[in-house]
DNA sequence: AAACGGGTCAACCGCAGAATA
DNA sequence: CTATTCTGCGGTTGACCCGTT
């Protein structure tokens, strides 16, 4: 019978999602939900196959996503976790709301497993090295002219910046919220995606940078067991032209019902009216 | 200053199983 | 029942950052 591929690879991009990219998918997954995943970016716009539309939607994406470093209670979940579902990532993450599989199958691998067994995990980690270093000695010798491929191939490289992303085109808060560390912009340069990257037209006098704080409960929060949503008052540093934003709560909603497409929809549509509220202004946000 | 090694994380790949025609 | 498509999962990789040598 013989499996179709997941999508037909000519002409589709890979590698790092642009900020314009990001936008799309969440605008359009905010109107219409995903649906079909493999129709989707076509219906869309985006050159993408609908596996890395699910991907970045899912591990990244997704307003219900908690960024920022695990406290110690989830990473001791996890072990308990790990030591009763082995390596069931997604199991792990159901009992993690707001952490994804890719995330927590992270943690495990560079945090966690070392505190586990720190042996294995040392020689791993070496066997690992030895891998990356042969394909590089590889690729050294196959160009050995370009020293830097990345510093040749994209000076202006998102990645390499600290966490800025232009206002205008984050979306509602998830693009720019979504920056919260360095490598969420998506600053990867691959081949593949160099073309793209230079299409891209980030404002870099007008950058917003979300704390941290932005992700954690007390600022936005959206409650899986009760499928409500709130965002709180979310502070931001006022120290030189500072704003501070959302003085009073700017939403809150709860659904009743059960159904998980239902909820999501109710998110986006409850977002949509945020577009209503105070915005912030670029010229006040300040780097942090 | 450059090279190297280790850490980190987003994204890709391929498979399995569910869903559908 | 079979063939095909779609989705989700787990393993792996690529590329960047950062500290150390």
């Amino acid at each position: 019978m013989g499996r179709a591929p997941c999508c037909e690879k000519v002409g589709l991009r890979r590698g790092a999602w642009s900020a314009e990219e990001d936008r799309i998918l969440v605008e359009y997954i905010q109107r219409h939900g995903h649906g079909n995943w493999r129709a989707m970016p076509k219906k869309a716009g985006l050159l993408r196959c609908g596996k890395s539309c699910r991907l970045r939607w899912t591990n990244y994406l997704r307003p219900d996503i908690r960024r920022g470093s695990f406290t110690t209670e989830e990473e001791d979940t996890i072990i308990s976790l790990h030591e009763k579902l082995g390596n069931k990532w997604s199991a792990i993450a159901a009992s993690l709301p707001g952490r994804t599989d890719n995330e927590i199958k992270n943690v495990w691998h560079t945090h966690l497993k070392k505190r586990m067994d720190p042996k294995e995990a040392t020689q791993a980690s070496k066997k690992r090295r030895r891998r990356k270093k042969k394909k590089r000695d590889a690729k050294n010798e196959s160009e050995p002219e370009r020293v830097n491929p990345q510093a040749d191939a994209d000076p202006g490289n998102p990645r390499c910046d600290v966490i800025e992303v232009s206002v205008e085109e984050s979306y509602s808060g998830f693009s720019s919220a979504a920056t919260t560390d360095s490598s969420a912009v998506s600053g990867d340069v691959t081949s593949s995606n160099m073309e793209a990257r230079e299409e891209e037209s980030y404002d870099s006098k007008e950058v917003a940078v979300i704390d941290e704080s932005f992700w954690l409960d007390e600022a936005f929060s959206i409650d899986i067991s009760t499928e409500s949503m709130t965002l709180a008052p979310l502070e931001v540093p006022t120290s030189a032209a500072g704003a501070a934003v959302g003085e009073e709560s700017l939403s809150s909603f709860s659904s009743t019902t059960g159904d998980d497409m239902d909820f999501w929809l109710k998110v986006f549509m409850e977002a949509e009216h945020l577009e209503d509220l105070p915005r912030i202004n670029p010229a006040d946000v300040q780097l942090i």
